[in-house]
DNA sequence: CGAGATACGCAACGATATAACATTGCGTAT
DNA sequence: ATACGCAATGTTATATCGTTGCGTATCTCG
């Protein structure tokens, strides 16, 4: 199946039963970076941990702001970015180009591209992996002669409750 | 940035043979625009040639700055914010969101949804129509209800000349 | 331990985008 | 000719997003 929805919250995933708890999502990424002999730290953890209970895209300055809440702890923004970095280095993290936003991946042990759907009234996210778009970007790259590093996906638009709800 | 003398960027449509200077761009919209019954002014005829002269993804500020240089035309950017949204709402021009960039679209008769190869290296947008990623991105949406208003797809990584150049 | 690499803290700044309000220019009705 | 409506543009200020530079702390590994 070419198409698989990836479904953060909750997922739907065939291989997923259940729901994953910000914890769990957490553990694996503890576990993947150590088994990558990269360093998981403290601050990362916190800002993935608030990326999955967010539930949405959310802002660098927006986490900054979370930080500061939550942990009592004052971080700046070159602090943010650097983590989201790292986190985007490891495929635990995509970043939303179209919102200046950051969201955190589903199954960041495969290492793929993602498409993103995007409601624009109630900002949820939903990532999605569908093999064909790759395949077909990567004949138009072969064809244009570019070596792809990075692929932007971002579907905008009106979610199926957000119809339902706009339509009542 | 320095905004390039005239070098419209190839045009990938087997419908087109050979080049399109900056002036027929703009003729063309002119043109498109009157037929739509929409104000193709001075300021937005200029900062579409702008773009087009350019030559690649080409953010506000520089446009701003051109703006001043060439035209000894100061313009705040709010100015220059509208006049892009007019075009993007035209189909004149593009946003590449992963570059704060805007570009001019090849073909605003068509509204159709593009696709853009950005080379990392020489910093050139390729604009592409490929139709079966559209159908594609339409199924996906199709299966999660979405009602779809924008695509954003944008394919970094390296052109086929900064990849002989850099092999050399 | 100690040296090098990696990560974090902080101040300042740069870059991108919008809000809020004023003005211009032009067509039209009076 | 005067006044009004309206779209586009100008102005000022500010919000939002992101980076540079540099110093300190922490981790890793010989």
């Amino acid at each position: 199946m070419a198409l698989r929805p990836i479904q953060p919250r909750p997922c739907t995933d065939s291989d997923c039963h259940g729901q994953h708890a910000p914890a769990e999502r957490v553990a694996l990424a503890m576990s993947l970076c150590s088994a990558r002999g990269v360093q998981f730290t403290e601050l990362r953890r916190r800002i993935l941990e608030l990326l999955w209970e967010s539930g949405r895209p959310t802002g660098a300055y927006d986490l900054i702001e979370a930080l500061k809440l939550r942990d009592s702890r004052p971080v700046g923004p070159p602090t943010v970015y650097r983590a989201l970095e790292f986190l985007m280095s490891q495929g635990l993290v995509s970043k939303i180009e179209s919102r200046n936003a950051f969201v955190p991946c589903a199954h960041p042990e495969r290492r793929h591209g993602c498409l993103f759907f995007i409601c624009s009234d109630c900002g949820a996210a939903t990532e999605l992996e569908d093999l064909r778009v790759e395949q077909l970007l990567a004949e138009d790259a072969a064809v244009l002669g570019y070596r792809v590093t990075r692929r932007v996906v971002e579907v905008e638009g009106t979610c199926a409750s957000c119809i339902a709800a706009g339509a009542a």
